[in-house]
DNA sequence: TCTCTAATCTATAATCGTTCTAAATAAGGA
DNA sequence: TCCTTATTTAGAACGATTATAGATTAGAGA
């Protein structure tokens, strides 16, 4: 089953209709390396499916969300939510300078999960570990990062 | 030196005036333990201060942020921006039911920042580690979660 | 202390990502 | 096919944040 029927079969699960848009959707969640945000997804669908609407693209999004099935990174040096297919614990590294999501996997992310929950007495329900830095391209073109800051994210 | 004098002293060094308006922000900041967000503070402030606007309370925020004197979390649960005095590399962790924001600190965090500087190379300038869950008070208030989400936030 | 001027503050408008609403459409079972 | 109900659409609404322009003020120097 690829990743894309994954996710239709996830929303099928959960009681929700099998639609063209969601299809569209998910494929285009499923094959974006980028950690695409809400409008990324729209615009890349809209010239095929003229009809799409916005509402729709954030209505697939936040129901996969709310079954689990993708994670949504804040702030990743924009101002817009980025969505992650990948739900295994792990780092998402963004350039704050392009704004483009890596993702690092470590054992200690998953090390770190057991410990809070042990330390907090919470329940726990999921995690977003967000890290900033300039990549590799973006440090050539950048020599000097004085005055750059992170928007609205600080350091 | 109070940890309000210390954010007053940061401003200064960087070339901004001391104005009463920067002082009380900087007071409210520290004095607070829930990780306030912009329009909190400005809440708290307006009615000693009937002139404060909003817009000042972002700057100064801002500024601080830039300096790498506070840090800001996105995404606590609802959709305003949360402002951290403790700089220390720590785990950020939030009820998804009343937004307070709770922070434990762990060796595993630092450990991750190097690893994750080894893996990357990237020039790494933030992180932002964000938990979300139940906290003990709201779990006793809600034993039934189905269907509740973390707004934008997922799982 | 007084003056001067650039920095700051204020009020408000603008922006933009996201959510809501109501009417039109389409999925999927009978 | 028909029916019921979820879904989609278009656009208005919302709310956090940012920008703007004019009034005010901190703080350096006389």
């Amino acid at each position: 089953m690829s990743d894309t029927e994954y996710l239709m079969q996830t929303l099928k699960e959960a009681g929700l209709r099998r639609t063209p848009q969601r299809e569209a959707i998910c494929a285009a969640l499923t094959k974006s390396r980028n950690h695409p945000t809400a409008t990324d997804i729209y615009a890349e669908l809209k010239p095929r499916f003229a009809s799409l609407s916005l509402a729709t693209v954030y209505n697939t999004l936040d129901a996969l969300v709310k079954l689990g099935a993708i994670n949504a990174l804040g702030h990743a040096g924009d101002d817009a939510v980025h969505y992650d297919a990948d739900t295994e614990p792990h780092v998402n590294l963004a350039c704050i300078v392009c704004s483009r999501i890596v993702d690092i996997h470590s054992k200690r992310v998953s090390q770190l999960d057991k410990e809070v929950v042990a330390a907090s007495g919470y329940r726990l329900l999921g995690a977003r570990v967000m890290y900033y830095g300039l990549c590799p391209r973006c440090q050539k073109k950048k020599k000097e990062i004085r005055g750059l800051g992170i928007r609205g994210l600080g350091n």
